[in-house]
Order: structure tokens, then C-alpha cells, then sequence
DNA sequence: ACGATAATACCCCAATCAGGGGGGTATTTA
DNA sequence: TAAATACCCCCCTGATTGGGGTATTATCGT
């Protein structure tokens, strides 16, 4: 049995070409196209498709937006995202929504079709790049900026956990007071003042 | 030029053929090989290498613990691990440390250049199974474990930011005791009792 | 159209916790 | 030997937490 593809694109020559691209194999079965995506929930409850190719630059709605609202009702249909650029923002932010792969306009002819087929086994299809940005979008800040001592950063990493001064004095065995004046160190060096700040930051900025 | 590549794997015989396969290719120089990592840093720097294959699992000290070691004092040479299995703890905790590249050792003989030629144009190779693993990884938790109201996720979202109750009472334009009670009903969904812990689960489960 | 339920917005009291300001000593390292 | 690190203590104010409430709108099912 085919797989069900629906395609949103506002390109009426892309448009096309992807629907065309698809009809060559028996593989694939193009339900709908659409230049636009304000119909997506409903075009979905209706057509059942397994697979959605959608395009991140859309009149009225951007395929961002149309991802979050697919993925508040349904979590698996798979959506490859399709872009001119490799964006970082965009990117980000559509991996964030929910897409399932990424894949570059320039790129189409060849890989759309290994690209589905990938999402279909598991997988998450992306351009070198783009993987590269996710990778180190997940590493740790080279640590030293805010030049913490081992024990700063034991703590901090106590406070992120979301204990309470009492409860890292117990953990590490060192008194309260010592705590407190840890917690005020490290406040100094984040330039914060508070706990919820310091976790804040820290969390976001991979510092644990 | 060719590339250097350093090598660390302890079975004998598929680091033979590791260097036995590069050497096949004049792109690449295996500047040396070995069963440990104990001495990666000494290692880097009398050979300065381009890219390493480092196992995981090695005697001694883990891929891992080596990974970590080498971003202390380089940011740059790129670190290809391999694995026998898609294993998420190990896969993530490498990627956190720094890995640039994931290879399956069963897809070695296939994969190895194409990935070390990824890697040096800015890449990240992976296999499909463990892009699929990252990318999940950054997704927002469906969202509606914990029930909130669109008002208590403005607030969660403000108390994440590292707002004291007064900020938030002004930004929203509510008054103090409202923000408190609507506090009260975020912990009491969250299962929290403090600010810090309330921010720490709402990160890291990226509920915000 | 009806009550039930949920969401929103607000208030008081009491006890505990955290944050900013001081102060200090001992040990290690450069 | 000066600097850095690790450790500890006091005071005071203001913030946070947990326990009670009340009132007004929406929203939903029958």
C-alpha cells in the first residue's frame, strides 16, 4: 500500500515538480497539494496522510505554525520541513514544533525520496549542516567562562536540581552558612540574584 | 595534504583494519593507533591530528571520559565515536561531552570515509536511528501532562525566566496575591515545593 | 436553560527561607 | 609570600511557602 503524501507549498512550480517527483513511484501517493496551510487540521482529518511535506515560507500561515497546531491533535504523522535556507532560528524552531526532518529546496530532486523513506523507518533526515547545528546546539558551553571552582559548581549543580540551601549542606556535608556563601559567589560571578536566576541561566546555558 | 587520523579502539583486529581501510585512500594518514586513551592529551599534542575514531567502550578510560578530556584544551579536532550499539545514554552523554560524529561499528567498512569527510566539511555524521534520538530529544514535551491553564503557563514561563513574584505581578498587570495563589496550583501540579524546583523540572522537561 | 465545573482574580495569617551586608581562619598554589 | 581556595559565623530585611478563604466569569453537558 502506498504511502499518503499531502504537500504544502505556495511555489506553484515546485509545487508541481514535488507532486510529479512523487507520481513516479508506485511507493508514494500524493493525496493533496495546497499553497497554503490554513486548512491543515481539517485537510489532515480528512485525508489521513502519512507523510506531509511542508513548506517553512507560507502565506498566512508558516509551515512553524502549521507543525505546532498538527502536533497539539497528532503526534505522528511525520512532517519534513522544506527550506532555501539552512537558518538557524527557523531550523530550531521547527525541530522545537515537532518536524521530523529537514530538508533543503536545492536539494529536492535527489534526496525528497530517500528523505521519506528515512522518516518512514525512523529515522531524521537532514542536511550535514543542519545536523552539525543540532549537535553542538546540545553540547556544553565550553564551561570556563564564569570561571567557577569545583565546588561552586558542585553546588550550582545542587541548586539546579532544585534543592534548597539546607538540603545541599546535607548532600555535601558542609555546613549552611558555607553554603551561603558559596550560593553568594556564584551569584556574583552569573551576575544574578536570585535562585531561580542562577538555575535559569545556568540550565540554559548548559553551565551543569 | 592528507588528513591525519589518530585511532583509539582496543579490539586488535578491527583497529587493524581501521587503518588498514584509511591507508587504502591517500586523503587520509594514520598518525597512530591504540587500545586505550589513557594518554589522548600527550597523544594530541606530539601527532596533531584532524579527526580521531575513538571507540566507547575501551579499558581504562571510557571514549567518553576521553571525549571530555580533549574539549578541556580543544575545541577544534573532530571526534568520531564508535559504537556497537545506539545506545541512548552513552549516545547522548558523548554528544554532550562533544563527539562531532556517531558511527555504528557494523556500518564501519561503509561508512567510516564518508563520515570523516563529513566531519572536515562541517558535519555531523549519524546514523538515522540516532539523528532521530537527537531531534526528539529537543521536542516540547507534548505539553499537557500537567494540565496547566494558559494563566499558569504565562506565569511558569515568567517565574522561568528568574522573575521574583513582584516582576511577575507588574508584567502581567495582576496583583501580588494572585500570582502567589496561582504559584500555589503550579507546585501543586508540578509536585514542588520551591521556585528553584518548579524552574529546574519546567527546563528540563521542557514544559516552557 | 440549568446547574456543575473550571478558570480567573483577589485577600489574610503565620512560619520559614533566601539574599545582602558584614566578619573570620586554614590550607594550598603560584 | 601574596593570592586563591575552602571553609565557617552573625545580623537583618524582605521574599517565599503553606494554610485558609471569596467573588466573578466562562464553558460544558444534559
Amino acid at each position: 500500500m502506498p504511502e499518503r503524501v499531502l504537500i504544502y507549498e505556495d511555489n506553484d512550480a515546485l509545487r508541481k515538480s514535488l507532486e510529479e517527483l512523487l507520481m513516479l513511484s508506485d511507493e508514494f501517493v500524493v493525496v493533496s497539494t495546497a499553497r497554503d496551510c490554513l486548512s491543515v487540521e481539517e485537510d489532515i482529518r480528512q485525508l489521513n496522510p502519512d507523510v506531509i511535506l511542508m513548506d517553512i515560507d507560507m502565506p498566512g500561515m508558516t509551515g512553524i505554525e502549521a507543525v505546532k497546531k498538527i502536533r497539539v491533535f497528532n503526534k505522528k504523522i511525520f512532517v519534513i520541513m522544506l527550506t532555501v535556507f539552512e537558518d538557524n532560528g527557523h531550523v530550531f524552531d521547527a525541530i522545537c514544533a515537532g518536524a521530523s526532518g529537514y530538508l533543503l529546496k536545492k536539494n529536492v530532486s535527489e534526496k525528497l525520496i530517500p528523505a521519506i523513506r528515512e522518516v518512514l523507518t525512523g529515522g531524521a533526515p537532514m542536511s550535514p549542516v543542519i545536523a552539525k547545528m543540532v549537535i553542538s546546539s546540545m553540547q556544553k558551553s565550553s564551561g570556563k567562562q564564569y570561571n567557577f571552582t569545583v565546588r561552586e559548581n558542585d553546588i550550582l549543580k545542587l541548586l539546579c536540581k532544585g534543592m534548597s540551601y539546607k538540603m545541599i549542606a546535607n548532600e555535601t556535608g558542609l555546613a549552611f552558612e558555607t553554603i551561603r556563601s558559596y550560593i553568594k559567589n556564584i551569584y556574583e560571578k552569573l551576575q544574578v540574584h536570585s535562585a531561580t536566576e542562577a538555575v535559569s541561566k545556568a540550565i540554559n546555558e548548559k553551565l551543569v
